[in-house]
DNA sequence: ATAGTTTTTTCACAAAGGTGAATCTAAATT
DNA sequence: AATTTAGATTCACCTTTGTGAAAAAACTAT
Protein backbone atom coordinates (compact mmCIF):
# COMPACT_ATOMS: atom_id res chain seq x y z
CA UNK A 1 0.00 0.00 0.00
CA UNK A 2 1.26 3.35 -1.07
CA UNK A 3 1.11 6.16 0.74
CA UNK A 4 -1.26 7.56 -1.85
CA UNK A 5 -3.93 4.92 -0.93
CA UNK A 6 -2.89 5.30 2.68
CA UNK A 7 -4.29 9.00 2.59
CA UNK A 8 -7.19 8.22 0.16
CA UNK A 9 -8.33 5.43 3.02
CA UNK A 10 -8.34 8.13 5.36
CA UNK A 11 -9.93 10.21 4.00
CA UNK A 12 -12.51 7.97 3.50
CA UNK A 13 -12.55 6.82 6.45
CA UNK A 14 -12.81 9.80 8.71
CA UNK A 15 -13.72 13.27 6.46
CA UNK A 16 -13.30 14.13 2.58
CA UNK A 17 -9.97 15.60 1.64
CA UNK A 18 -9.61 17.78 -1.55
CA UNK A 19 -7.07 16.63 -3.79
CA UNK A 20 -4.42 19.07 -3.00
CA UNK A 21 -4.45 19.18 0.90
CA UNK A 22 -4.22 14.96 0.07
CA UNK A 23 -0.72 15.47 -1.90
CA UNK A 24 0.16 17.90 0.57
CA UNK A 25 -0.56 15.45 3.23
CA UNK A 26 1.14 13.21 1.24
CA UNK A 27 4.64 14.87 1.03
CA UNK A 28 4.14 15.98 4.83
CA UNK A 29 4.17 12.52 6.24
CA UNK A 30 6.18 9.64 6.66
CA UNK A 31 5.31 5.33 6.34
CA UNK A 32 7.14 3.45 9.55
CA UNK A 33 6.90 -0.34 9.72
CA UNK A 34 8.30 -1.04 13.36
CA UNK A 35 8.23 -4.58 14.61
CA UNK A 36 6.69 -5.83 17.42
CA UNK A 37 7.33 -4.58 20.92
CA UNK A 38 9.32 -1.48 19.17
CA UNK A 39 8.15 1.42 21.43
CA UNK A 40 7.54 4.94 19.39
CA UNK A 41 7.51 7.22 22.09
CA UNK A 42 9.32 7.30 25.62
CA UNK A 43 8.07 8.56 29.07
CA UNK A 44 9.05 11.85 29.50
CA UNK A 45 9.77 12.58 25.93
CA UNK A 46 8.25 15.36 24.13
CA UNK A 47 5.89 13.74 21.41
CA UNK A 48 4.73 15.43 18.44
CA UNK A 49 4.00 12.55 16.46
CA UNK A 50 0.71 11.12 15.74
CA UNK A 51 0.57 7.37 14.50
CA UNK A 52 -2.75 6.40 11.96
CA UNK A 53 -2.84 2.59 11.71
CA UNK A 54 -3.18 0.76 8.65
CA UNK A 55 -1.86 -2.82 9.65
CA UNK A 56 -0.97 -4.00 13.42
CA UNK A 57 -1.84 -2.98 16.44
CA UNK A 58 -0.41 -0.16 19.21
CA UNK A 59 -0.96 0.45 22.94
CA UNK A 60 -0.45 3.56 25.13
CA UNK A 61 0.61 2.70 28.82
CA UNK A 62 1.99 4.27 31.62
CA UNK A 63 3.97 3.48 34.66
CA UNK A 64 2.34 3.71 38.00
CA UNK A 65 4.38 3.12 40.89
CA UNK A 66 6.37 1.11 38.89
CA UNK A 67 3.03 -1.03 37.32
CA UNK A 68 2.24 -1.13 33.61
CA UNK A 69 -1.04 0.60 33.19
CA UNK A 70 -2.50 0.63 29.96
CA UNK A 71 -4.49 3.41 28.78
CA UNK A 72 -5.48 3.10 25.16
CA UNK A 73 -5.64 0.47 22.29
CA UNK A 74 -5.14 1.31 18.96
CA UNK A 75 -5.91 -1.04 15.95
CA UNK A 76 -6.09 -0.62 12.06
CA UNK A 77 -7.84 2.73 11.35
CA UNK A 78 -7.16 4.31 14.42
CA UNK A 79 -4.87 7.00 15.22
CA UNK A 80 -2.97 7.15 18.15
CA UNK A 81 -0.60 9.31 19.50
CA UNK A 82 0.33 10.49 23.04
CA UNK A 83 -2.38 12.49 24.05
CA UNK A 84 -0.68 14.72 26.45
CA UNK A 85 2.42 15.51 24.55
CA UNK A 86 0.45 15.81 21.48
CA UNK A 87 -2.26 18.33 22.21
CA UNK A 88 -0.54 19.74 24.88
CA UNK A 89 3.32 20.12 24.24
CA UNK A 90 4.47 18.97 27.64
CA UNK A 91 6.35 15.69 28.24
CA UNK A 92 4.54 12.15 27.83
CA UNK A 93 3.61 10.53 30.71
CA UNK A 94 2.90 7.75 28.06
CA UNK A 95 5.03 5.41 26.56
CA UNK A 96 3.03 3.66 22.80
CA UNK A 97 4.57 0.73 21.91
CA UNK A 98 3.52 -1.55 18.54
CA UNK A 99 2.40 -5.10 19.79
CA UNK A 100 2.45 -6.69 16.73
CA UNK A 101 4.72 -5.88 13.23
CA UNK A 102 2.69 -2.83 11.92
CA UNK A 103 2.55 -0.14 8.87
CA UNK A 104 1.91 3.28 10.21
CA UNK A 105 1.34 6.72 8.78
CA UNK A 106 3.37 9.40 10.74
CA UNK A 107 2.46 12.79 10.71
CA UNK A 108 3.76 15.65 13.17
CA UNK A 109 1.84 17.86 15.26
CA UNK A 110 3.92 21.00 12.91
CA UNK A 111 1.95 19.49 9.86
CA UNK A 112 -1.07 18.63 11.34
CA UNK A 113 -1.69 22.37 12.17
CA UNK A 114 -0.09 23.93 9.54
CA UNK A 115 -2.54 21.57 7.09
CA UNK A 116 -5.35 22.22 9.69
CA UNK A 117 -4.87 26.18 9.03
CA UNK A 118 -4.52 25.95 5.49
CA UNK A 119 -7.34 23.65 4.64
CA UNK A 120 -10.38 23.93 6.25
CA UNK A 121 -11.43 20.27 5.06
CA UNK A 122 -8.23 19.05 6.76
CA UNK A 123 -9.09 21.27 9.87
CA UNK A 124 -12.49 19.28 9.77
CA UNK A 125 -10.80 16.07 9.93
CA UNK A 126 -9.02 17.38 12.76
CA UNK A 127 -12.28 17.71 15.10
CA UNK A 128 -13.80 14.60 13.64
CA UNK A 129 -11.26 12.33 14.77
CA UNK A 130 -10.78 14.45 17.59
CA UNK A 131 -14.51 13.82 18.03
CA UNK A 132 -14.70 10.71 17.72
CA UNK A 133 -11.85 10.02 20.50
CA UNK A 134 -14.22 12.02 23.00
CA UNK A 135 -17.06 9.90 22.23
CA UNK A 136 -15.32 6.69 22.90
CA UNK A 137 -13.63 8.03 25.82
CA UNK A 138 -17.17 8.83 26.91
CA UNK A 139 -18.38 5.14 26.86
CA UNK A 140 -14.86 4.16 28.74
CA UNK A 141 -15.90 6.58 31.56
CA UNK A 142 -18.98 5.19 31.88
CA UNK A 143 -17.80 1.52 31.99
CA UNK A 144 -15.12 2.12 34.15
CA UNK A 145 -17.16 4.59 36.60
CA UNK A 146 -20.31 1.94 37.45
CA UNK A 147 -19.95 -1.98 36.18
CA UNK A 148 -18.35 -4.92 37.87
CA UNK A 149 -15.14 -6.37 36.98
CA UNK A 150 -16.71 -8.95 34.76
CA UNK A 151 -19.24 -6.32 32.91
CA UNK A 152 -16.43 -4.06 32.41
CA UNK A 153 -14.53 -7.25 30.38
CA UNK A 154 -17.73 -8.14 28.24
CA UNK A 155 -17.58 -4.05 27.88
CA UNK A 156 -13.88 -4.36 26.23
CA UNK A 157 -14.96 -7.45 24.43
CA UNK A 158 -18.38 -5.91 22.77
CA UNK A 159 -16.05 -2.94 21.89
CA UNK A 160 -13.09 -5.39 20.18
CA UNK A 161 -14.37 -8.82 20.02
CA UNK A 162 -11.37 -10.87 18.77
CA UNK A 163 -8.95 -8.04 21.59
CA UNK A 164 -7.37 -11.16 23.66
CA UNK A 165 -6.36 -12.84 20.63
CA UNK A 166 -3.92 -9.62 20.14
CA UNK A 167 -3.54 -8.18 23.54
CA UNK A 168 -1.90 -10.03 26.18
CA UNK A 169 -4.18 -10.42 29.05
CA UNK A 170 -1.84 -8.14 31.68
CA UNK A 171 -2.54 -5.49 28.86
CA UNK A 172 -6.58 -5.84 29.12
CA UNK A 173 -6.63 -6.18 33.10
CA UNK A 174 -4.74 -2.95 33.28
CA UNK A 175 -7.04 -1.39 30.85
CA UNK A 176 -10.29 -2.23 32.35
CA UNK A 177 -8.87 -1.31 35.90
CA UNK A 178 -8.48 -4.53 37.34
CA UNK A 179 -5.76 -7.23 38.09
CA UNK A 180 -4.63 -9.81 36.06
CA UNK A 181 -5.73 -12.31 38.77
CA UNK A 182 -9.24 -11.02 38.83
CA UNK A 183 -9.45 -11.20 35.28
CA UNK A 184 -8.70 -14.81 35.30
CA UNK A 185 -11.21 -15.31 38.08
CA UNK A 186 -14.20 -13.77 35.56
CA UNK A 187 -12.03 -16.26 32.45
CA UNK A 188 -12.77 -18.91 34.30
CA UNK A 189 -16.37 -21.09 33.60
CA UNK A 190 -18.67 -20.68 36.09
CA UNK A 191 -19.63 -23.95 37.83
CA UNK A 192 -23.32 -24.66 36.80
CA UNK A 193 -25.65 -24.30 40.26
CA UNK A 194 -26.46 -27.99 40.92
CA UNK A 195 -29.75 -27.98 42.72
CA UNK B 1 -24.87 40.81 29.63
CA UNK B 2 -26.40 40.82 26.46
CA UNK B 3 -25.18 38.41 23.34
CA UNK B 4 -22.47 40.41 21.76
CA UNK B 5 -20.44 40.70 24.92
CA UNK B 6 -21.40 36.78 25.60
CA UNK B 7 -19.82 35.66 22.02
CA UNK B 8 -17.12 37.84 22.75
CA UNK B 9 -16.40 35.91 25.78
CA UNK B 10 -16.48 32.53 23.96
CA UNK B 11 -14.39 33.57 21.16
CA UNK B 12 -11.83 35.15 23.45
CA UNK B 13 -12.28 31.83 25.75
CA UNK B 14 -11.64 29.00 22.94
CA UNK B 15 -10.52 30.89 19.65
CA UNK B 16 -10.99 33.70 18.02
CA UNK B 17 -13.76 34.93 15.60
CA UNK B 18 -14.03 37.34 12.72
CA UNK B 19 -16.92 39.96 13.58
CA UNK B 20 -18.94 38.24 10.27
CA UNK B 21 -18.87 34.70 11.99
CA UNK B 22 -19.52 36.75 15.52
CA UNK B 23 -23.00 38.46 14.32
CA UNK B 24 -24.25 35.74 12.26
CA UNK B 25 -23.48 33.27 15.69
CA UNK B 26 -25.68 36.18 17.58
CA UNK B 27 -28.21 36.00 14.86
CA UNK B 28 -28.45 31.88 15.88
CA UNK B 29 -28.15 31.67 19.35
CA UNK B 30 -30.36 32.53 21.96
CA UNK B 31 -29.92 33.25 25.88
CA UNK B 32 -31.42 31.74 28.80
CA UNK B 33 -31.94 31.97 31.90
CA UNK B 34 -33.57 28.73 34.06
CA UNK B 35 -33.43 29.06 37.50
CA UNK B 36 -32.12 25.92 40.18
CA UNK B 37 -32.70 22.73 39.33
CA UNK B 38 -34.46 23.53 35.82
CA UNK B 39 -34.03 20.13 33.61
CA UNK B 40 -32.58 21.04 30.21
CA UNK B 41 -32.62 17.78 28.82
CA UNK B 42 -34.69 14.67 29.48
CA UNK B 43 -33.41 11.19 29.40
CA UNK B 44 -34.99 9.87 25.83
CA UNK B 45 -34.97 12.84 24.48
CA UNK B 46 -32.94 13.92 21.23
CA UNK B 47 -31.19 17.18 22.35
CA UNK B 48 -29.51 19.00 19.18
CA UNK B 49 -28.37 21.84 21.88
CA UNK B 50 -25.42 22.72 23.36
CA UNK B 51 -25.22 25.14 26.04
CA UNK B 52 -22.72 27.78 27.22
CA UNK B 53 -22.90 28.89 30.39
CA UNK B 54 -22.09 32.54 31.65
CA UNK B 55 -23.53 32.50 35.00
CA UNK B 56 -24.29 29.50 37.42
CA UNK B 57 -23.70 25.39 37.00
CA UNK B 58 -25.28 22.42 35.04
CA UNK B 59 -24.28 18.64 35.63
CA UNK B 60 -25.56 15.96 33.10
CA UNK B 61 -26.50 12.64 35.06
CA UNK B 62 -28.18 9.56 34.16
CA UNK B 63 -30.28 6.75 36.14
CA UNK B 64 -28.08 3.54 36.09
CA UNK B 65 -30.69 0.73 37.88
CA UNK B 66 -32.89 3.86 39.39
CA UNK B 67 -29.45 6.00 40.93
CA UNK B 68 -28.61 9.09 39.70
CA UNK B 69 -24.95 8.81 38.38
CA UNK B 70 -23.68 12.45 37.94
CA UNK B 71 -21.75 12.19 34.87
CA UNK B 72 -20.45 16.03 33.91
CA UNK B 73 -20.26 18.98 36.12
CA UNK B 74 -19.85 22.54 34.19
CA UNK B 75 -18.96 25.86 35.28
CA UNK B 76 -18.72 29.26 34.12
CA UNK B 77 -17.51 29.62 30.61
CA UNK B 78 -17.69 25.96 29.88
CA UNK B 79 -20.11 24.11 27.49
CA UNK B 80 -22.63 20.90 28.27
CA UNK B 81 -24.47 19.27 26.23
CA UNK B 82 -26.10 15.64 26.02
CA UNK B 83 -22.63 14.71 24.86
CA UNK B 84 -23.92 11.13 22.66
CA UNK B 85 -27.45 13.22 21.72
CA UNK B 86 -25.78 16.46 20.21
CA UNK B 87 -22.94 14.32 18.39
CA UNK B 88 -24.45 11.23 17.36
CA UNK B 89 -28.11 12.16 16.81
CA UNK B 90 -29.44 9.32 19.11
CA UNK B 91 -32.05 10.03 22.04
CA UNK B 92 -30.00 10.68 25.13
CA UNK B 93 -29.07 8.88 27.72
CA UNK B 94 -28.61 11.59 30.35
CA UNK B 95 -30.40 14.41 32.17
CA UNK B 96 -28.90 17.79 32.15
CA UNK B 97 -29.89 20.31 34.85
CA UNK B 98 -28.94 23.52 35.91
CA UNK B 99 -27.72 23.50 40.10
CA UNK B 100 -28.15 27.27 40.41
CA UNK B 101 -30.24 30.41 39.00
CA UNK B 102 -27.67 30.49 35.17
CA UNK B 103 -27.22 32.42 32.42
CA UNK B 104 -26.80 30.32 29.88
CA UNK B 105 -25.98 30.65 25.58
CA UNK B 106 -28.38 27.93 23.89
CA UNK B 107 -26.91 26.63 19.94
CA UNK B 108 -28.10 23.88 18.10
CA UNK B 109 -26.29 21.50 16.24
CA UNK B 110 -27.90 22.31 13.39
CA UNK B 111 -26.33 25.58 13.56
CA UNK B 112 -22.96 24.65 14.97
CA UNK B 113 -23.04 22.50 11.46
CA UNK B 114 -23.70 25.25 9.82
CA UNK B 115 -21.48 27.91 11.14
CA UNK B 116 -18.71 25.83 11.03
CA UNK B 117 -19.23 24.58 7.19
CA UNK B 118 -19.42 28.22 6.43
CA UNK B 119 -16.25 30.00 8.89
CA UNK B 120 -13.34 27.77 9.34
CA UNK B 121 -12.57 29.97 12.15
CA UNK B 122 -15.99 28.59 13.82
CA UNK B 123 -14.66 24.80 12.76
CA UNK B 124 -11.14 25.38 14.49
CA UNK B 125 -13.51 27.03 17.80
CA UNK B 126 -15.61 23.44 17.70
CA UNK B 127 -12.39 21.47 17.30
CA UNK B 128 -10.84 23.84 20.19
CA UNK B 129 -13.41 23.06 22.67
CA UNK B 130 -13.99 19.41 21.75
CA UNK B 131 -9.84 19.24 22.13
CA UNK B 132 -10.72 20.92 25.24
CA UNK B 133 -12.81 18.12 26.48
CA UNK B 134 -11.62 14.79 25.52
CA UNK B 135 -8.04 16.02 27.31
CA UNK B 136 -10.59 16.58 30.70
CA UNK B 137 -11.88 13.32 29.63
CA UNK B 138 -8.53 12.01 29.68
CA UNK B 139 -7.68 13.12 33.27
CA UNK B 140 -10.69 11.87 34.55
CA UNK B 141 -9.88 8.30 33.44
CA UNK B 142 -6.71 8.48 34.91
CA UNK B 143 -8.33 9.69 37.87
CA UNK B 144 -10.96 7.18 38.36
CA UNK B 145 -8.81 4.04 36.37
CA UNK B 146 -6.32 3.66 39.93
CA UNK B 147 -6.73 6.03 42.45
CA UNK B 148 -8.61 5.36 45.56
CA UNK B 149 -11.88 6.66 47.06
CA UNK B 150 -9.68 9.34 48.77
CA UNK B 151 -7.27 10.42 46.06
CA UNK B 152 -10.30 10.41 44.07
CA UNK B 153 -12.23 13.18 46.27
CA UNK B 154 -8.68 14.90 46.41
CA UNK B 155 -8.44 15.01 43.10
CA UNK B 156 -11.87 16.89 42.09
CA UNK B 157 -11.02 19.36 44.82
CA UNK B 158 -8.17 19.94 43.11
CA UNK B 159 -9.75 20.50 39.86
CA UNK B 160 -12.78 22.44 41.56
CA UNK B 161 -11.29 23.89 45.01
CA UNK B 162 -15.20 25.02 45.53
CA UNK B 163 -16.94 21.72 44.49
CA UNK B 164 -18.46 21.51 47.93
CA UNK B 165 -19.93 25.00 48.41
CA UNK B 166 -21.71 24.72 44.63
CA UNK B 167 -22.60 20.98 44.07
CA UNK B 168 -24.39 18.47 46.85
CA UNK B 169 -22.20 15.50 47.82
CA UNK B 170 -24.00 13.11 46.83
CA UNK B 171 -23.54 14.17 43.37
CA UNK B 172 -19.82 14.38 43.65
CA UNK B 173 -19.61 10.87 45.13
CA UNK B 174 -21.92 9.65 41.84
CA UNK B 175 -19.11 11.79 39.63
CA UNK B 176 -16.19 9.94 41.27
CA UNK B 177 -17.80 6.73 41.62
CA UNK B 178 -18.17 6.18 45.19
CA UNK B 179 -21.11 5.83 47.82
CA UNK B 180 -22.32 9.33 49.45
CA UNK B 181 -21.21 6.82 52.29
CA UNK B 182 -17.81 6.00 51.30
CA UNK B 183 -17.48 9.79 50.76
CA UNK B 184 -18.31 10.93 54.55
CA UNK B 185 -16.30 8.24 55.88
CA UNK B 186 -13.40 10.36 53.63
CA UNK B 187 -14.77 13.81 55.01
CA UNK B 188 -14.69 12.80 58.31
CA UNK B 189 -11.57 14.18 59.98
CA UNK B 190 -9.12 11.54 60.98
CA UNK B 191 -7.77 10.62 64.36
CA UNK B 192 -4.71 12.00 64.97
CA UNK B 193 -1.94 8.96 65.47
CA UNK B 194 -2.24 9.04 69.65
CA UNK B 195 1.31 7.19 70.37
C1' DA C 1 13.12 -32.09 22.07
C1' DT C 2 14.98 -29.20 25.97
C1' DA C 3 15.71 -25.53 28.66
C1' DG C 4 14.39 -20.99 29.62
C1' DT C 5 11.27 -17.26 29.63
C1' DT C 6 6.88 -15.15 29.75
C1' DT C 7 2.08 -15.39 30.51
C1' DT C 8 -1.82 -17.17 32.88
C1' DT C 9 -4.11 -19.55 36.56
C1' DT C 10 -4.87 -20.76 41.29
C1' DC C 11 -4.94 -20.16 46.28
C1' DA C 12 -5.34 -18.19 51.04
C1' DC C 13 -5.77 -14.08 53.14
C1' DA C 14 -6.55 -9.02 53.68
C1' DA C 15 -8.48 -4.60 52.75
C1' DA C 16 -11.40 -1.27 50.55
C1' DG C 17 -15.55 -0.02 49.69
C1' DG C 18 -20.67 -1.25 49.17
C1' DT C 19 -25.30 -2.10 51.62
C1' DG C 20 -29.23 -1.16 54.44
C1' DA C 21 -30.82 0.94 58.40
C1' DA C 22 -30.80 4.46 61.72
C1' DT C 23 -29.70 8.94 63.10
C1' DC C 24 -28.44 13.62 62.77
C1' DT C 25 -28.35 18.24 60.57
C1' DA C 26 -29.64 21.94 57.92
C1' DA C 27 -32.48 24.13 54.99
C1' DA C 28 -37.20 25.09 53.27
C1' DT C 29 -42.12 25.73 54.08
C1' DT C 30 -46.02 26.65 56.62
C1' DA D 1 -41.22 28.85 65.98
C1' DA D 2 -42.86 24.35 64.36
C1' DT D 3 -42.95 21.05 60.79
C1' DT D 4 -41.43 18.89 56.82
C1' DT D 5 -38.04 17.51 53.64
C1' DA D 6 -33.64 16.82 51.67
C1' DG D 7 -28.92 16.07 52.56
C1' DA D 8 -25.14 14.13 55.33
C1' DT D 9 -23.21 11.06 58.77
C1' DT D 10 -22.58 6.86 61.33
C1' DC D 11 -22.73 1.91 62.20
C1' DA D 12 -22.50 -3.20 61.65
C1' DC D 13 -22.01 -6.38 58.31
C1' DC D 14 -20.84 -8.32 53.81
C1' DT D 15 -18.99 -8.72 49.02
C1' DT D 16 -15.73 -7.79 45.65
C1' DT D 17 -11.43 -7.23 44.43
C1' DG D 18 -6.49 -6.70 45.61
C1' DT D 19 -2.07 -9.01 47.39
C1' DG D 20 1.76 -12.05 47.48
C1' DA D 21 3.27 -16.44 46.52
C1' DA D 22 3.26 -20.53 43.94
C1' DA D 23 2.07 -23.57 40.26
C1' DA D 24 0.77 -24.42 35.60
C1' DA D 25 0.64 -23.46 30.85
C1' DA D 26 2.15 -21.44 26.70
C1' DC D 27 5.65 -19.59 23.96
C1' DT D 28 10.81 -18.96 22.30
C1' DA D 29 15.06 -20.00 21.26
C1' DT D 30 18.73 -23.11 21.44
Amino acid sequence: MNKEEIIDLISKEYSLLTSDCKSELSNNSRIVTPEKNTILVKEGQFSDKTFFIIKGCARAYYLKDGRDISDWFAFENDFICSINSFFLNIPSPHFIEVLEDSLLLEISRENVERLSDKYSDFERLNRIVVTKTMLQQQERIVSIQFQSAEQKYENILSIYPNVTQRIPLTHIASYIGITLETLSRIRKPKKPNLI
